[in-house]
Formats: structure tokens, C-alpha cells, sequence
DNA sequence: CATGTGTTGTAAAACGTTTTAATGCACTAT
DNA sequence: ATAGTGCATTAAAACGTTTTACAACACATG
């Protein structure tokens, strides 16, 4: 000891605390914690002795000692999640910004994950408590890591019957609004443009086009793409279609990218929007909004769908308890100039 | 010991892998690490062990003793951060989608940490190793207390001289390839609508909106705004200002938030953009690109900017470097349908 | 007086890793 | 033979907390 000089400081410890306090460490920490009561007179003492020494805990030592990390990650498998550019601004980051702000509330913070090709590297060198799995696939990779590693994981999407942990998105009800939307302002030949993966959304996307489609007797044309070449695929496609079958009177097309491709399509056909078709899609993003005329799409409230994860895991972890399901709030239209002249 | 059961299985410990590779945990702690050479038998041996026994490495743990918690924080003090609804994805979430995917790959993960009233608490409850710094005030509370702990810092911003690292913005740069756009689309009565605070983007565009309209011989008129009430507060000030003084042939307007107040104000003075009124702003986000006509504005590549912050920073923090300053890369102009008939 | 009860405080163990200094061992060079 | 040199490994000491079991004391209760 005694190293002389003006090196750079070693930073305060709870020793250090508790020896310019004249008490122990433990009680230094139960000042601190305030799991147990200490004496109003020695907590001052102690508190003193913290300003003065500006101490900071260490975070790292408490977190062994507790198992906790303090910590919650969010991850989506979502390909679109990591588009380039402005566009890489969608649903994941905007649920992560409230997120953020709701566990933070909660002295928690948000690590932010994008997906990336090695999935489990990331689940090893990133400390967490828990996860928000954002729209995960049926077979999800990282949805049976984290359950392997039992990691409480709360999920933002479909209801499964076996998942604790849940927002439950109910993507039928925004294929209804839409679809019904389409109809209600004329739309008879609706074509629906959908994505080839088993995710939830396609899947109810699919379903109710085709029940409200043969309940009004209507044709129901679909295109079905993968997603992979989401906004190429879609312009292809819907050139295609059109070629063959002529143009219909609306699009209904729930992937943001691909309604991009799709008014790429029709605007290279010369086809207007909305006088020629109506255009709809899901998410109102940045491309929804970018297009000119704007897409008519869904206020999915997500901000509040982020507070709900985030809070619920949080209290989950706090608790203990097992078991928090909610439902999303209903989405609601948003009515803009690709389906009504404005 | 001999708890019976199936009760929940604690997880395995380097002491476990040891164990049962026959060795000892520092060997298995090099294994892991590759610090050391080990010899290839045991290396197989261990590997073997890991992977019957499922072991994670307690991150907590390792932290503590190696003193890095193998994350990095990214913040920002900007009250515009913090905007409701799909607005809320601005800048800053854009660089830390960046950020999050460059910092990963350095097995760092990012933490996202939205601006709140209470920067210190804040900072004593999340662990992390570094801090990406977005758009720093002149005396920013959260970088001097990041300074005053000691935590290494990058700045994406303003260039100062003290600073150690940092990815320079040159917002005179800026500022002048969008006062030269607007000349040179015939704007003569050029106004600038601009925030009050003392950032550095502000100064910028001051100064240099003063010196190229006294070069010209140009009026050069400016409304100085409180960025609080940012859309209402344009609004209106540039409604009185028209009142006042007629309608100027250009607004240029930095901030976004602004720039739609402006925009809800010429529409209800019922001037065309941009027949009767060019209208540019800086960055190229959601608010950019939902006004009709679409804003001209600046691509600012902060895909780029991002990458570069976080590797520097991670670079720095694994290499000791003190400092590590780079430049933005230019902004380009993106010509819209604001100052352009399309 | 003996016993119980509640309140503050302490000492020491534990958490799971990394790192340091030391140990054996095989081989080479003197 | 002796010393020197690497190499692979180990034992044990940290790292800074929280928590457990216990002690000391004051006070009330029988």
C-alpha cells in the first residue's frame, strides 16, 4: 500500500464505505438496499460516507451475488428487422424505444439485439434476466434457446396455448379491419399479397381474406412470396398478375416492404391509386407513409403493446410468478390516400 | 449435497467442467479464453465436458473479476428523442439499430437508454463499459457525468478539442449544402427557422446561414425558436411572421418537428410548396418523408456513423487507446418534391 | 431473577470467474 | 551431471457484493 502518488484512483468499494462510516460492509449494504433497517443515525453516517467517497456500486459483484443482471433483451428473428437504411426503422426499434422507457422505469435496462446469423454466441456473451421475443416464427430459433436456457421470455404475438409469458397480438382482427375497410369504400376484386413463411400473420392473413372473401362471394385471388425479396418480389409479382388476370380492385398487402414493390408495380402500369386500386397494408411505418399517395394501414398501438412487455416481464421477474398473459390493445384504421381521395 | 430430485438443476460451474475434464477450473478458464495454450487432448476433453454438462459461463462473474460488463450504452439528451407515436423513431434510434448490429459483432451488446428526468440514477444502476454519446449539449449533464466516472465516452457530434473520441458532424457543412441547394433552385428570400438551445447544430446554422446571405446580398431573416414546443411553436411563429412580412420564396428549417409545423402553416396560409415556398430540412426521417410534398433533406449515412462510433469505442476500450477521432462521412442532398416540382 | 422478544449490528461464507506465482516435467545446451 | 528453457498445468488468491447465522443489548414479561 502506500502507493504514493496521483494514480488513477481505485474506485470506492462498500469496505471503503464502511470503514469511513466506523461500521461493517453488510450494514452498508442494508443501508443501501434497505432490506433490513439500520439506525437513522448510522444511515446518515453511512450516507455521508457514500457522498463523500462517491461511491458507486459495483455492479458486476452485486449481480454475481444475486443472479440478477438487471438487464432485459429484446430480439425479433424477423428478416425485415435489419433492412438497410431510413427503413430500418420498423416495428422492432419502435417497440424497443418504449420498451426502453417502460424498463428503465423499473431500473432495467434494454439491450437491443439485432438478428444476427449466430444466435446462440449472442445468447452466450450477453448477460440478461429475460427477453421479448418479437413476432417470433413458429419454430422460432431463438424462442427454444432461451426456453432451453429458461430464461423468462415474453413474447409480442400469436396466442400459443404454451407460452407464459405474452402480448398477444391478434393478427385476424387486423385482417378483418382491412379487408372490411377495402370492401366498404367499393373494393369487389380484392387481391391479397402475403408472405410464404409459417409466421402467425401470414396464416391469419390468409384465412380470414379467404372466409370474408367466399362470404361476400367474391374471387379472393392471392399472391404468395417469400419474404426474402420482399419489395423485388412483390413489384415482379404483382406485374405478373396483373399481365394475366388483369387489375384488380384493391391490394391488400399486410408486409410493408412488399406494399412498397406492389405501388412500384402498379405505378409502372399506369395504374392510379386510389382511382384505378386501393392499396392497404399493416404496419404504419416509414414506408407506409413514404408512398405517395400514403397506405392506408393500422395504428397497432405500440407503444402500449411495449409498455405491456416490458412491464409484465419485469413484474415477472420481480414476483417470480410464471404466468402473464394480455391481450394488445384493437387496432385502429388509418385512413389515408391510397384507398380514399384525399 | 444428495438433494434427491428434479428439483430446478443448478446451473454448471467452470468447477463442474473441471471436474469432469479432469483438470483444473484455470485450465478450463484458458480453454475458454484461448489466453493460454493448452494442450489439444485436453482442449478435446473440455470441450467434451462444456457440451454434456451445458455449460454457460456466468457473465456476472467473469465481470467482475475481468472489470468489463460487455456493453455499451447509448444515449442522448435530446428532448426529441423522446417523441410520441412512430416520430419516436428518429435519429437516435436509428444510429443505435446501427450500432447495436457493429457492437455485436464485437460481442458487445448495446444498451438502449432513453433520455429521463434522472441521468444519474440511471447511470449507477446499469453496468456497461463505454457510452455512445448522440448529439451532446454544450454542457450536457450526461457527459460530464460520464466524464467525472471515468467512463470512456464517444461523442457523435459537435467537434471539440477535448473530447477523445468522437465521430466528428460537421454541421456547417450542412447547413451549406442545403442554403446552396435552395439558391440554386432560385430561392432568393431565404428564411431560417431554427431551435433556441445552444446546440452546436443550431450555432452552425446560424453562422452560416448570416455569412452566405450577406455574401449574396440576401435579407437573411430567422425565427429562433424553444425546441420544446417544436411543431406548434413553428407553426404559429411562422404564420405571424407571412403576416408580417409576406411569404418568403424558401424555409429552411433544420429541426423536422419544425419543418411539419412549417409545413401546417403554409397550408393554412394556403401557399403552394414548393410553387410559392421551398421548404428543406436536415435529417431525412419519418416527418421528412410523410409531409406532401415529401422534404428535401440530407441522407447523413448515419448507417455509417453508427458503425463507426461503436467500433471505435469497443476498439478503444479493448486496446486502452485514449482516443480515437474520426469524421462523419459528407451528408447528400435528397432532392423531394419540396423545392422541386417532381 | 430468569426468560423471552425485538432491534442493530457484525463476522464470515458464499457467488463463479480470472489471474498470479509456483510446480513438474521434458528437453537442450553447456 | 548441471543448469537453463519452455511448456502445460495447478493451487490459491483475489474481485465486491449480499446474506446467513449469530451476538449484544435493551426492554418487557412472567
Amino acid at each position: 500500500m502506500a502507493m504514493g502518488a496521483d494514480g488513477p484512483r481505485k474506485r470506492a468499494t462498500i469496505k471503503d464505505v464502511a470503514q469511513a462510516a466506523g461500521v461493517s460492509p453488510g450494514t452498508v449494504s442494508n443501508a443501501l438496499s434497505g432490506k433490513r433497517r439500520v439506525d437513522s443515525a448510522t444511515q446518515a453516517r453511512i450516507t455521508a460516507a457514500i457522498e463523500r467517497l462517491g461511491y458507486v456500486p459495483n455492479l458486476a459483484a452485486r449481480g454475481m451475488r444475486t443472479g440478477r443482471a438487471g438487464t432485459i433483451a429484446i430480439f425479433s428473428s424477423m428478416p425485415t428487422a435489419v433492412a438497410a437504411g431510413a427503413a430500418r426503422l420498423g416495428f422492432l426499434m419502435e417497440i424497443a424505444a418504449s420498451a426502453a422507457i417502460a424498463a428503465l422505469e423499473s431500473n432495467t435496462a434494454l439491450l437491443l439485439v439485432p438478428p444476427i446469423e449466430d444466435p446462440v454466441r449472442a445468447l452466450s456473451t450477453i448477460a440478461f434476466d429475460g427477453a421479448i421475443l418479437v413476432e417470433p416464427e413458429t419454430e422460432d430459433p431463438y424462442l427454444s434457446l432461451l426456453a432451453a436456457r429458461g430464461v423468462p421470455t415474453m413474447v409480442i404475438g400469436p396466442a400459443t396455448e404454451d407460452q407464459p409469458l405474452a402480448v398477444r397480438i391478434d393478427y385476424r382482427r387486423m385482417a378483418e379491419t382491412l379487408f372490411d375497410h377495402l370492401h366498404d369504400v367499393g373494393a369487389r376484386d380484392i387481391l391479397l399479397v402475403v408472405g410464404q413463411s409459417g409466421r402467425a400473420s401470414n396464416i391469419a392473413f390468409r384465412e380470414v381474406f379467404s372466409q370474408r372473401s367466399t362470404a361476400h362471394g367474391l374471387p379472393g385471388q392471392e399472391i404468395v412470396l417469400p419474404e426474402a425479396e420482399a419489395e423485388r418480389g412483390a413489384q415482379a409479382a404483382l406485374r405478373a398478375h396483373v399481365a394475366e388476370f388483369g387489375a384488380p380492385d384493391a391490394v391488400l398487402v399486410p408486409i410493408d416492404a412488399m406494399a412498397t414493390g406492389v405501388m412500384a408495380a402498379l405505378r409502372e402500369l399506369g395504374l392510379r391509386v386510389p382511382g384505378d386500386v386501393c392499396v392497404a397494408t399493416r404496419y404504419d411505418g416509414i414506408r407506409a407513409r413514404s408512398e405517395s399517395p400514403a397506405l392506408t394501414s393500422l395504428d397497432l398501438h405500440l407503444d402500449q403493446v411495449a409498455e405491456l412487455a416490458a412491464r409484465g416481464l419485469v413484474g415477472a421477474l420481480d414476483t417470480g410468478a410464471g404466468a402473464m398473459v394480455v391481450d394488445a390493445p384493437e387496432p385502429d384504421l388509418l385512413v389515408r390516400g391510397s384507398t380514399v381521395l384525399s
